[in-house]
DNA sequence: GTAACTGCAAACGCTTTGCACCAAG
DNA sequence: CTTGGTGCAAAGCGTTTGCAGTTAC
């Protein structure tokens, strides 16, 4: 089963309709290795289907965001953008430069989660870690530019 | 010398006037340990200076924040939260019900950084760590409701 | 005195809401 | 056929900008 199918599928199964912008959407994110604002999904997905509005592509994106498949990521200046989910414990690194995104395996850092919940008193719900910096490409166009 | 002092000096060597309204904003964030937002910042300025006016405390924001003294946080719904910079490698934890913050000190994650930057070509410029959790008295708030 | 700073009002841009129409099942 | 989904227009909200008046130095 593709992962597009799989997207489909959970949509459904919770009671959602396959209708013409959302499978567009899903199908611009599934296998997008960018993180995106919303405009940005929106203009994309109009050059396929001039006729999605913003608003729906608002609205595809919460829904995808509850069902999990999707993530609101945040960059120093642009928040919200959207990143396929995670899957397991692997954390993002974005390019500064483009956006572009990939996924690496998590080090374990519950040890030190431990012991700084011990040392705070914090109930630890969560944890974000995010590396920024430049993708080979955008580190070339640099070299070029200088 | 008073940090408040440091923050009060810095902003004049860099060509700033020590205002009414700016001494008042860095004397509510120098010693707080909690991420507020602008509106909150707004608020409680006006508590002892009512003619403080939003834009100013906008203005001011982003004055600290360019000279490093402030540091703008993200929490899942609420971006562009304010806090104290972090002073060398701390590493914020966030309390989700009331915006108390921590910071406590990082763990070395170079060795790490360096593998995901070999791995994956990017050029690391930065990472944000940062945990989300609930504070004592937030714990025992939930309890009481509970 | 003069340049930096302030406060107000208006502009701005992103996001959400209300509502009549449309299309998936 | 039914009801969930859509697109449009308008409202909402946080943030930024323009500008005349004010204040620090």
């Amino acid at each position: 089963m593709t992962e597009q199918k799989r997207w489909l599928d959970l949509l459904e199964k919770n009671g959602g309709r396959l209708t013409t912008p959302r499978k567009a959407i899903v199908e611009l994110l599934v296998n997008s290795n960018h993180a995106l604002g919303p405009i940005e999904i929106y203009d994309l997905v109009r050059k396929q289907n001039p006729k999605v509005g913003l608003v729906t592509v608002y609205r595809t994106l919460d829904l995808l965001a509850q069902l999990g498949l999707v993530e609101r990521i945040h960059l120093p200046d642009d928040c919200h953008m959207i990143l396929r989910a995670a899957r397991g414990h692997e954390h993002a690194v974005l390019c500064t430069g483009c956006g572009r995104a990939e996924y690496f395996p998590g080090e374990d850092i519950s040890d030190w989660i431990d012991r700084i919940s011990r040392e705070s008193g914090f109930t630890i719900q969560s944890h974000w870690l995010q590396l920024q910096g430049l993708c080979e490409d955008c580190q070339k166009l640099k070299e070029k530019v200088e």
